[in-house]
DNA sequence: GTTCCTGCAAATGCTTTGCAGGCAG
DNA sequence: CTGCCTGCAAAGCATTTGCAGGAAC
């Protein structure tokens, strides 16, 4: 599912490019797939599972330039690391201040874009703030209806 | 520096021995030794870092001991896994809500007890909220000190 | 044509696992 | 004593790096 419309993915891509041009890079088919794989995804993929999108349209991409590449995005600042709980690290190419529902029973994460207004001081503890992410814990409609239906038949 | 005091390091201990011993797990010095030095500190600390205190004790000890060890804890639920940035996971014996400081150059989480009073609703999305943790992104001092230095000396 | 980027493979770093001996109970 | 736990070493993954050929400009 997309979460943002092909438009906007073109318009975002555009920017890239241009981004990419003032910054003397170059703009290959490669790094255009990546960036356009973690546009059109919002549940937060590993470079794992962007390679494997990619490799769909171009078979012969490595893994390599997949980590590479999302290293130039996140330096553009186009993609940021989301932490997160696993073995893998992943990212998330909406740049926007959002927040995540994260459901503890199976660890689907989404986004929230509500603005909690939090006022945070320029330092705290001695580090410079740079931002903020709620992340908010709860149970996902699918997992509540399975407990329901777990209570009901007396099962697990 | 202690964010807990020495008794009460010592009565979370005791509470581990108890758990230990319903659950048919022995009472190693290792096994100790490794929830003190969680217990001790507030900064989230790599196996690696665990380890390294926990060798100045035990010097034969091993980092395999410590990271079985580790998930021991993690499955008695006196020990949480962060949401982390870098490349280790990073361990918590502090159980209560709380937030955290991350760290976007090293990955340095530290312990922030602040109360933000955030309103949640009930449900959020179809979500049955439960808690939530804000994650306030920064840079910490001593990567802001390697930061300044470095542009003063026009590296990299 | 020049330089940067890619694919491959090897290296690195973190974490887990198999095994034989040792210690807690 | 018995069997779980430990230390060691090797294996298993995720990610990074070196290098030679190839593509972008």
């Amino acid at each position: 599912m997309l979460y943002i419309s092909l438009t906007m993915i073109k318009d975002k891509v555009d920017l890239f490019i241009k981004a990419c041009r003032s910054m003397g890079l170059r703009i290959t088919p490669q790094r255009v797939a990546v960036y356009e794989v973690l546009l059109s995804r919002d549940d937060h993929p590993t470079a794992e599972e962007v390679y494997n999108e990619v490799k769909k349209r171009y078979p012969f991409v490595s893994l390599a330039t997949v980590y590479r590449t999302i290293e130039t995005l996140e330096q553009l600042n186009l993609v940021k690391r989301v932490a997160y709980w696993g073995n893998s690290v992943r990212y998330d190419a909406n740049i926007q201040e959002h927040h995540h529902l994260i459901c503890t029973k199976c660890g689907t994460i989404k986004d929230v874009s509500f603005d909690f207004g939090l006022n945070l001081p320029e330092k705290l503890y001695g580090y410079k703030v740079e931002g903020y992410s709620v992340h908010i814990y709860g149970v996902c409609p699918a997992c509540q209806q399975k407990e329901s239906l777990r209570s009901t038949h007396q099962k697990n």
